[in-house]
DNA sequence: TATATAGTTGAACACTTGCTCAACTATTGG
DNA sequence: CCAATAGTTGAGCAAGTGTTCAACTATATA
């Protein structure tokens, strides 16, 4: 299946000779450091992981998230729900749809949003189980 | 178990009878609002969620917890895999400390940094997922 | 057709954030 | 003790981001 074949981890090229800020030539573990750089997926795909966590990584964008994963909604009850006001959960919601996280029907003059994908709530689920276990245990 | 109690979704007190960018008076499905609305965790809880995705939202800190979640590797290593200055990793290791993602020990002159929490590997692994299904499919 | 409602969009601005740089601590080796 | 290595930290700055505001489109209703 191959790891990824993207560009590559940046790491190799920037090798110039006299770089600071570089720790001495050559690395602590340079077998472990190889294995890991071939596993790393390429930045392209890093890039578009980014982005799906940094959407989710804005708090009334994942307020919305986590509104939709509960009931489909439109624009005017989100804003009303979240405290925020209707031009700011549009942009937002623009976004959201960029990314393919929610998807949206009109019906007549209203926008009814929900969640595009079950991945998304799973991503919902474990970022709520791992702050409840931060609190719990610990 | 209740849904949570924290202090809830800002919702109810922004009524200011003429405050404006909001739609008409009344909602368009106050039932499915209220529902809602007592399902949605408190601002505490989803405040830390979006710490967290936020925090896997740059592609520097992604690109971290992807390497550590190959092996354990010190700040020099790293600096090396991703091609980021030491100070540069340094510094978003602490943020990734500070929230739990990562811990570290120091053996002699080096800090070795692995991931603190199998919930983020599961996260990692469904970032992952997401976005090669969107790739795949569709 | 005119008016109101629901939502979208671009520009602007304040705020945040990630990096660099330089100074610093801590551990090792001579 | 002195020098070098590994890493941390604070300040500062350029780039990015979220909200507001005003102007706009589109649908429904009188």
């Amino acid at each position: 299946m191959m790891a990824d074949t993207d560009s590559f981890t940046t790491t190799g090229l920037l090798r110039e000779s006299g770089s600071r800020d570089v720790c001495e030539d050559f690395l602590t573990d340079e077998a472990t450091v190889d294995k890991v750089a071939a596993a790393m997926p390429g930045d392209a795909t890093s890039q578009r992981m980014a982005e799906l966590f940094g959407a989710m990584g804005d708090p009334t964008r994942l307020r919305l998230l986590l509104a939709l994963s509960r009931a489909e909604l439109c624009v005017c009850d989100l804003s009303e729900l979240l405290g925020v006001s209707v031009s700011a959960v549009s942009h937002q919601l623009r976004l959201l749809r960029a990314l393919r996280l929610v998807k949206f029907r009109r019906q007549g003059r209203q926008s009814f949003y929900s969640l595009d994908d079950f991945h998304v709530e799973h991503l919902i689920r474990m970022g709520l189980d791992h702050v409840h276990d931060q609190d719990g245990i610990r």
